[in-house]
Parts: C-alpha cells; sequence; structure tokens
DNA sequence: AAATAGTTTAACCATATGGTTAACAAAATT
DNA sequence: AATTTTGTTAACCATATGGTTAAACTATTT
C-alpha cells in the first residue's frame, strides 16, 4: 500500500505549515503544495482543515506532555530531578523550539482544547512532587517554597527562554549567534541557579 | 469634533478582537461590529487590515518593552533592582495579560517587524546592567553569574507564567482559582527566589 | 443660506479559500 | 480476467472576506 505514504506526507506538510502559521494562517493549498499532492487528498484522508490541525495539535501536545513527567514520577532526590529534569527539557525544547509556542497560542485560541485533555493518561500530576518537595523542606534539605512555585519557575526557565526568543531578539537583547551559545549554556546553568536559591 | 471618537472606537475594538484572535483570525467586520460602526469607517481611518494591525501592535509593544528599562537604566543595586523591577512587571503584566503572548506571537508570525524596532529610541540596552552585575560580582556582593543569563531568567520567571497560563492550565497543574492566588504570590516571591539564588 | 469639507453608511466587487464532485488510475479481491 | 475497493486528480462551488464606491448625512466655512 502505498496509501500511508500519503498520509505521512500529509502529516508532515501540516505540521511544518501549522506550526509556522498557526489554524488560522494555514491554507489547506499551501500544505497540500508542501506534501506534493492533490489539495482533494487532504480532504480525503483528513475530513476538514479542523480535523487535520487537530491531528497535528495532539501528536505536538503529547510530545510535550510527558516530558514533564520526568520531574514528577521519579524516586530521586528534588536536587537530582531539578538537574536531569533541566538538562533534559532545555535539551529537548532546543530540537523542537517551535512547539510550545504553537501549542500555547492554539489553546489560546481554542480554550475547548483543554477539555479534550482531561481524562487523558499521562498528563502530569503535582501531587508526588508537592509531597516529596514539602518533605525535602521539613527535613531541612531544602528552604521553604512552595512546591507550586517551583514548578512554575522550573518549568519558566527551561521553556521561556523559547517561547520568548523572537521578543527577546527584537528588543535587541541577544542576537542569533550569543542566542544558541546562551541556550547550551542554559542546559546547567538553569539546574545552578534553582538549586543555588534552594538549597539550605 | 466627533471624528476622534469613532477612531478612538475602532482602535479599542481592533486592539480587543487582534490580541483575542491574532492577525490572521480577526475580522475586519468583527473589530466594526465591535467598535458599533460600519466596516467602511476601519478604511477610512486605517487604509487597511495591515494598517489598523501594526497600530494595535506598536502600541502593546510599547506599552511592554519600556517596563523593560527599570531594571536597566536605574542606579540602586542589583538586588533593590530585582525586587522593584519583578514586582513591578507582575503586576504590570497581570494588568496586560494577554500582551505578551500578542507581541511574541505576532513578531513570531511576521519577523520584518522585528526590524521595525531598530534604532527605536526607547528600547533597553543591557550594558549598563551587564556592567554592573560583573561589578558587583567582583566585589563579592553576588555570586558570579553571566548578566545575560541572570536577565533571560528574570524575565522567563516574570512573563512566563501569563504566557503559559492556558497550557499550565490545560495540563491541569494549577485550576484558574489557585492561578489568581499563585500570581499575587509571584509579585515578592519571584524576588525571592532570584535572591537567594544570586546573593552570596 | 450656500458651499465646502469631513464623516458615515449600504451596496458592491474581486478574490481567496475550504470543501465537493465526478471521473480516472491503481490495487486488491473474486 | 473481471470486479470491486482504494487512492488521486482537475474542475468546480459556495461563501467569507478585505476592500471600494457612490451617495447621504453632518459639521464647518464662506
Amino acid at each position: 500500500m502505498k496509501s500511508e505514504t500519503s498520509e505521512v506526507l500529509i502529516l508532515n506538510a501540516a505540521k511544518s505549515v501549522f506550526i509556522k502559521k498557526g489554524m488560522d494562517g494555514a491554507r489547506m493549498q499551501e500544505i497540500a503544495d508542501e506534501a506534493g499532492i492533490n489539495k482533494a487528498l487532504l480532504h480525503y484522508y483528513f475530513r476538514s482543515k479542523q480535523q487535520l490541525f487537530e491531528a497535528v495539535f495532539f501528536n505536538a501536545f503529547s510530545l510535550l506532555a510527558p516530558q514533564l513527567n520526568y520531574i514528577l514520577n521519579d524516586d530521586s532526590s528534588v536536587e537530582d530531578k531539578i538537574i536531569k529534569f533541566t538538562h533534559n527539557y532545555v535539551s529537548f525544547v532546543s530540537q523542537h523550539p517551535y512547539l510550545p509556542n504553537f501549542v500555547i497560542q492554539e489553546i489560546n485560541r481554542n480554550p475547548d482544547f483543554a477539555l479534550k485533555f482531561k481524562g487523558n493518561e499521562n498528563l502530569p500530576n503535582l501531587e508526588k512532587f508537592k509531597i516529596q518537595v514539602n518533605n525535602e523542606v521539613q527535613k531541612g534539605i531544602i528552604k521553604p517554597i512552595n512546591p507550586e512555585q517551583l514548578f512554575i519557575n522550573i518549568i519558566s526557565l527551561c521553556v521561556f527562554p523559547f517561547v520568548g526568543s523572537p521578543l527577546i531578539k527584537a528588543i535587541g537583547i541577544i542576537d542569533d549567534e550569543n542566542f544558541n551559545q546562551l541556550i547550551d549554556e542554559r542546559k546547567t546553568h538553569v539546574a545552578n541557579f534553582i538549586i543555588s536559591s534552594i538549597k539550605m
């Protein structure tokens, strides 16, 4: 069956176009062109633009979300988790720099998407992390901190540089060459920064 | 002259619609409806969708960027700057939560915008901050840190929670009620977190 | 009050766009 | 080999959308 090839061609093209232009900015014709097939085929495999978009979106989302579980469902110490997670996540996101922005943007555009997640198996859950942080605080291993704030801080430091890079670059704070080096440094910097803040 | 009123009505409506739906998702008709005037008037005051959009965009951008100067062109210590800036910026952004996302998204969509900034008077400049940080590091007031990383960290911690809130909420880590309280806490938490990390 | 300039609108227009159809081609099934 | 199913396309359709026009209406000026 050659059919699977077409479907994959479409999905890849759709991914590329949707991530670059968003749902509203993307054109079915452009996706077809980039896939090198007729526009009608898009509707043959995926009924509508909406359905094609959702296929791409949920694929992207399911790439992004499970990464969070590393830090949540692991048995090492908070410090070790932070070291592993930040290195991992910065590396991962720097290989998919447009993913967070895309997902955020499209959830924003259509909050109904959020509902479709509820009940998803491998959505991260903070409970374990909260307990662990509180535990280490009580034992005097780390300084008192609200686990939710800590979690947001970790994510912010890992993800924002990518999401905000257009802004950071536009403002002229950092140029392209510098940026890549800075990101590379961040793979270790972020963990040091956080741990230095919370360690007793 | 009643004319100014119409122009303001249009700008406000355009701001609301563009920020909610982005350039591509916004409809001229919807802007006209929200402004309560005829669609042709949009073209009377602003020649095209593009020009109306740019009016809104640069207004939004000029609201966001100057805030950064607080931390850069001020003579207090690094610690004081961080305290003032984070409180200020978190407060400011929580009053305009969609602004960063909008600006980032649209720069992303059209990188040519970035060029239009170059030469803008009050774009922030990192030089002074760099020197100051290096200075305090040398004096042993704060721990060694790359000033650019520190700056990115500060911005990330202030801005990401807003930009990423759709994602954070969708993942189910934090619900709406909790979120507002968390943001309120962050006005002081962020400064504590950063200072705790860099202070000797 | 007449004329002029500025403001606002309803009705149009051209085009782009998502989606459909009907015919054709290629596999798969009998 | 004949038939059915699946894949692919060019041509088409309905509608949405940014933009225009010409007329009406409202100040402002003379």
